[in-house]
DNA sequence: AGTCTGTATTTCATTTTTTGCAATTTTGGT
DNA sequence: ACCAAAATTGCAAAAAATGAAATACAGACT
């Protein structure tokens, strides 16, 4: 018996009919009918009178919903408690954080740390990438939200959230860009690429042009991902970036995914802080939040 | 959460000693440690704080602690609530058991049985496999535990319990037989065979000698599987046996199982009744018990 | 009677989770 | 410095859970 059967059997309980508990509890209802076996199975006893019919809770049935009744009421309770000991705290936390996380993960977050947290304040500052370490070092900010590095500091803690598909994009308007990638077979040489100055972003990029061989021609600079989107939709050039990026950005009708079957390590996303901080419980709250999927 | 992990957790919560709690509580330390760390996630909040060298059970830990207590008591009284019903049933089981079964399955259920239902009476009935199905049929007995037959009654309900492998065996002491055996290749028909008279066992050696083509030299018929191994013991021949025979003939050190790469059709060991008389509370309470494994 | 419909269950193939072994990490003791 | 004890993690095999589709079955409708 856990939560999630609990739950399911008292719903069943109430509605007495499978399809609709399966449906409302979205379970499918091969799913429901053995959840049910099993109690039964583990409790010896017969929980519902399938009566060919109609299904009726059994006289053991009733005994266990009063069960489940009051141990679902006290398993919230306990919840309550528990998180009415951080609710409590209060204190600042400064978050440094990429705009490509600040896309893709950090509303999620933010909603369920403010929800536990209300009193906590925040101070968010965007940048790019790279400037993420630096300012964790300085002790200008607590916590990061961004990618694995290539090499992390011995002093930081590095939880993993999420991975984020990378790829290549060009151009949809038709221009010099796209006239190159017409040609077959593409002589990658010559088609410009829009390179972003450091970062994980430019190391995938890096990783693809060493194992194809391609002396790219650099087209443009430019720091931060979203601008990289943006250049590209003008017509400047190819560009790797993560999905998120892409996404999210206003000018993703202008930009397509390039298939040129080349497997672009993913970024790994996730929180940073200098490991000792981790000490503080503002701090230690935030991070086991982010780290927890639901 | 579930009843298994918070036994764990409980145990843990007063050893605060990985090692000695999974070492008493029977799992293996990483599957413990996982069990906690899911524990942790689920609930969001760090149960044991893991001090470098020493294990303490953590503030929040402590609310757990209470709450798991306390559930894990209601539990136990729901379980004997749950029997207690079953606790007063009174009447009578005429069971019918094949000698097979009374070896192998039948002390563990009666056991059960007894614990749960301890003012039922039994009366148990013992004999050859076929006798079975028409001891039910006629109304002599009102359930049965014996092997799955080639057909069974439309009428009869069946629950299987286990599969009991089948093998051929052999004398152990020098004799005829052993000096065929010997042999290579083997004439297999010239070989003595103790048969039964008829049921699944011998439907079995009948399938191997069919498959094999052989037309065997039939040396004893005798009724009942103990017998066969009585009879291939003393040299008479060799025989196709269900397991558990073997296992516990008091002439078991005296055969031997023979290899001979031929998949005997395992038996299916089960419980049968009437269908009707599954609505007979007393024997609805035998019936789930017998299914149930622990 | 025959077909249709709503409901619960089973089968089957697939995905997900759990598990134990062995390796790793960390720290205290000798 | 090396060893021993304790907790954790990586990994691959085993077990369990899952949903889609098939099945079973009783009543409703034509």
């Amino acid at each position: 018996m856990d939560i999630r059967s609990a739950q399911l059997f008292l719903h069943l309980a109430s509605s007495l009919n499978f399809s609709k508990t399966s449906e409302q509890m979205f379970v499918s209802p091969s799913t429901l009918t053995r959840v049910i076996q099993r109690l039964e199975d583990e409790l010896g006893v017969l929980l519902f009178n399938r009566d060919k019919r109609s299904v009726l809770l059994s006289k053991e049935g009733i005994r266990v919903q009063q069960f489940v009744r009051l141990w679902l009421d006290e398993w919230h309770q306990l919840q309550q408690d528990l998180q009415l000991a951080s609710a409590e705290l209060t204190g600042e936390i400064r978050l440094f954080c990429t705009v490509t996380a600040s896309y893709s993960h950090l509303p999620a977050i933010l909603d369920k740390f403010r929800l536990q947290c209300p009193k906590a304040e925040i101070k968010l500052t965007t940048g790019d990438a790279a400037m993420a370490f630096e300012k964790i070092k300085a002790g200008e900010v607590d916590i990061a939200l961004a990618a694995y590095p290539s090499h992390l500091p011995a002093t930081m803690s590095f939880q993993r959230i999420a991975q984020l598909p990378v790829w290549l994009i060009a151009p949809v308007i038709p221009c010099k860009v796209n006239d190159l990638l017409a040609a077959a077979p593409i002589n990658w040489n010559e088609i410009p690429l829009v390179q972003s100055d450091h970062g994980p972003a430019r190391s995938r990029s890096d990783q693809w042009l060493a194992a194809r061989n391609i002396k790219p021609r650099v087209a443009v600079k430019v720091d931060g991902h979203e601008a990289m989107v943006s250049m590209v939709a003008l017509g400047s050039g190819v560009a790797v970036v993560p999905e998120p990026v892409i996404q999210h950005s206003p000018v993703r009708d202008r930009v397509r995914i390039l298939d040129i079957s080349y497997p672009f390590q993913p970024f790994e996303l996730g929180v940073c802080m200098l490991s000792k901080k981790l000490e503080q419980p503002l701090l230690q709250a935030f991070w086991q939040l982010a780290a927890t999927k639901k």
